[in-house]
DNA sequence: TTTGGAAATGTAATCGATTTCATTTAGGCG
DNA sequence: CGCCTAAATGAAATCGATTACATTTCCAAA
C-alpha cells in the first residue's frame, strides 16, 4: 500500500536503551518489573522512557512470548440479551488478569465460525470460550487437543470439553412445580429444537414435574421453534391460543420467548396472569420491563462468566479443569402471581 | 510460570521451508499467493504444509507489519442495546476486510478507559470508533494524533476527529413535531444530562418544534436523567405524573426511558396513548415489543456501523477523511397512533 | 553455442520485545 | 590490598513471519 500511515514513528525499545545509556535487556527488566536493577539505573531508564514518550509494543513482546493474551468468546448472537450478562462478568475478570476479548458472533453460520477458529489457529487467540450451541462440536474437539476451550451454559456431553452450567432440567422442573402449585394443570412447554441438550434437558423437567403431579402429558402443548426470538414466541403462542383446549399456563425455555407470548396473548385481549399465565427462563434485563413482569429462572450469569475464564485461564496454563455446574433461582413475579382460581 | 501449557509444538515456516526443500521466503510467498512462484515449487510448499498442519502465525506476522488487524470499539455499556445494531454493521464489514474487533465496555469508567486506550498505545490495536459521549475527549485528541479514530454516534465538535452520525436537532423536531400534529400541546422531553451534544441537539429540536406551533414551553415539562436506562425513565415519568398540569405526551431521547415511561403510566393505570402518547428514540429491538408498540425515530445503526469501519480503514491508510450525516426516520406505532382528541 | 533478460529462488535483515548466559561491577571480609 | 561472592549489566539468540536485494535458473533470440 503506498499510502502513509497515520503517526509518526515512535520509540522502540532500542531508542530507550541508547536514551538511558543501558542495553536493551535493563530497559526490558525495567519495564518488567524484576528486581534485578539498580535504583540509579531504573531512574535513568524511566526519565528516558518517560522523555521518548516509550511505550511497549504488544506485537514484540507477544511474538516472543508466544501469547496473544487475547480469547474468543463465540455467540450465536449477539442481540440476545441472555450473553450479555455473561460476558460482562468474563470482561471483568479477563481484564483483571491482563487479558482481553474478541466478541465473535456466529450467526449460526459455518464460515464465520471458521474465520474465528483459525483466529486460534494462527495464535491470534490463546483459547475458546464458547456459548454458541450450533458450534461444530467435531471441530471444536479437534481444536481442544492443541488449545484451551471451555463450554458456557452451552455444552456438549462427553466432548472431554469442560463446562460451566446450571441444572436445566432441574431449573425447569422448579419452574413448571411453581405453576402446578399455584394450581395449573393445562402446561404448555415452548422449547426450542431438540437437537439442544439444553432443551432436551428442559423438557424432561417439564415431563417430571407433571408425572410428579400425576397431571397427562398433552403433545400439543409442546410447541418447537427454530430460534430463540420473539416473533418465535409469538408464533408459538399463536398456536396454542388456536387449539380446541387451550392451556392456562405457559413456561418458555427463554425470556425472549416468554415475551413473544405474552404480546401474542394480549393481542387476544387475554390477560396475564388470570386467564394464562407466563414463566419464562434467564431473567434478562428486560424481563422486569415487561407489563406484566416476568416470572422467569434466573441463571447466574455474571459469575457464569467470571467462573468460565478462570478455568479457561486454568487450562491455559495446563492445569486439570473440572466442569462445573451453578445454582439458579425461581424468580416469582407479575407474570404468575395472580390468584388463579 | 513452571506450567506446562496446552498441546503439542506446532511447526513453523521453517520447518515448512525445510520439509518442502526451499527457503522460507518462498514459503512466504506462497502463503501470501504471490505469482512469482512456479507451479511445480508451488505444489511442495502446499503439501509440506498439509503434511506439517501448518498454520502461519500471526504474531510474527503481526510483528513483521507493524500492526495487529484489531480495532476497538468503545462503548458505554454493552447491555444498551441500541449499539448492537452497529455492531453488526461494523462486524460486517470488518470480517470482509480481514479485520477483527475488540469490544470494549468502559462502563463510563476513566480507569476501565484507560486500559483500552493502552491498547492502541501499546500497537495492540491498529484503530478505534469510539461511541462512548462519556468518553475523556482530551486523551482522545491526542491519541488521535498517532492513531485513526472515528467517532460514531457521539461525537466532539470540533475535536478534528471525525464522525458518522444523524441530524439530531432535526430527529427530535420530527418526533415532537409529530405529536403536535396529533393533537398535542403538553408535551414532555425527557432528556440526558445536557453535558451530552445530542442532548442538547435534541432539546433545540423540540424547542423549534414547540416554537413553530407557538407552543410556549413549560420548563417543568423538561426532565432530565443520569443515565439512559430502563429505571430512569420510570423515574422521570413518575415526576411527570406528580405534575399539577400532566402532560399528555412524552418524547423521551431513548427507547428504554420510554419503555421506562410506559411501564410507569401503567403503573398509574392510565392507557397509551389515550391518556399520554409516547416517543422513543432508536428503534430498539425491544421497541416493537412492548405493549403498546413504541413509536420512535429509527436510526440508520447497521448502515452507521459500516460507514464507520470504512472511514477507519481510510483513516488507517493515511486517507482524508469527511464526517458525514445519515437518515433518520419517524417509525410511527402504537404508543402514538390512537385517536387522541 | 552464446547471451541477455525475465522468472524463480535464496540469503539475510528486519519488526520489537524477552531471556539465557557471560561478563563486569560492587562490596564485604580477612 | 587482594579475594570472593553476589548483584548488576550487557551481548546475542530467539520468537515467526515478510521482504529488499542477491543470486541462480530458464528460455528465446542471435
Amino acid at each position: 500500500m503506498g499510502l502513509r500511515k497515520v503517526g509518526k514513528k515512535l520509540a522502540n525499545i532500542q531508542e530507550v536503551a541508547k536514551q538511558a545509556r543501558v542495553s536493551v535487556a535493563t530497559v526490558s527488566r525495567v519495564l518488567n518489573g524484576q528486581n534485578t536493577v539498580s535504583e540509579k539505573t531504573r531512574k535513568k531508564v524511566e526519565e528516558a522512557i518517560k522523555k521518548l514518550n516509550y511505550e511497549p509494543s504488544m506485537l514484540g513482546r507477544n511474538l516472543r512470548n508466544s501469547e496473544s493474551r487475547l480469547f474468543l468468546i463465540l455467540i450465536p448472537s449477539i442481540s440476545n440479551p441472555f450473553y450479555l450478562e455473561i460476558i460482562k462478568g468474563i470482561e471483568a475478570v479477563a481484564i483483571s488478569q491482563n487479558y482481553n476479548i474478541l466478541l465473535c458472533e456466529t450467526d449460526s453460520n459455518p464460515e464465520r465460525e471458521n474465520i474465528y477458529f483459525d483466529l486460534v489457529r494462527k495464535k491470534m487467540a490463546d483459547g475458546i470460550i464458547s456459548m454458541d450451541p450450533t458450534v461444530n462440536i467435531e471441530t471444536l474437539k479437534n481444536l481442544s487437543e492443541n488449545h484451551a476451550i471451555i463450554q458456557c451454559s452451552e455444552y456438549e456431553e462427553g466432548s472431554g470439553i469442560p463446562y460451566v452450567t446450571i441444572d436445566n432440567e432441574d431449573a425447569s422442573y422448579r419452574a413448571v412445580k411453581h405453576l402446578i402449585q399455584i394450581g395449573h394443570k393445562n402446561i404448555a412447554l415452548i422449547n426450542s429444537d431438540e437437537k439442544y441438550l439444553y432443551a432436551r434437558q428442559r423438557k424432561m423437567g417439564y415431563i417430571r414435574a407433571l408425572e410428579e403431579y400425576g397431571i397427562t402429558l398433552n403433545s400439543q402443548f409442546i410447541i418447537l421453534t427454530q430460534h430463540l426470538g420473539f416473533e418465535n414466541g409469538q408464533h408459538a403462542m399463536k398456536k396454542l391460543l388456536n387449539l380446541h383446549d387451550r392451556p392456562t399456563a405457559v413456561f418458555a425455555v427463554s425470556d425472549l420467548l416468554a415475551i413473544g407470548a405474552l404480546k401474542e396473548i394480549h393481542a387476544s385481549r387475554l390477560h396475564v396472569p388470570s386467564d394464562i399465565a407466563v414463566v419464562g427462563f434467564d431473567k434478562i434485563d428486560f424481563s422486569n420491563m415487561t407489563n406484566p413482569t416476568l416470572t422467569t429462572i434466573a441463571q447466574p450469569m455474571y459469575k457464569m462468566g467470571t467462573v468460565a475464564v478462570k478455568m479457561l485461564i486454568d487450562k491455559m496454563n495446563g492445569k486439570e479443569v473440572e466442569s462445573i455446574i451453578l445454582d439458579h433461582e425461581l424468580v416469582v413475579r407479575e407474570s404468575t402471581s395472580g390468584q388463579f382460581i
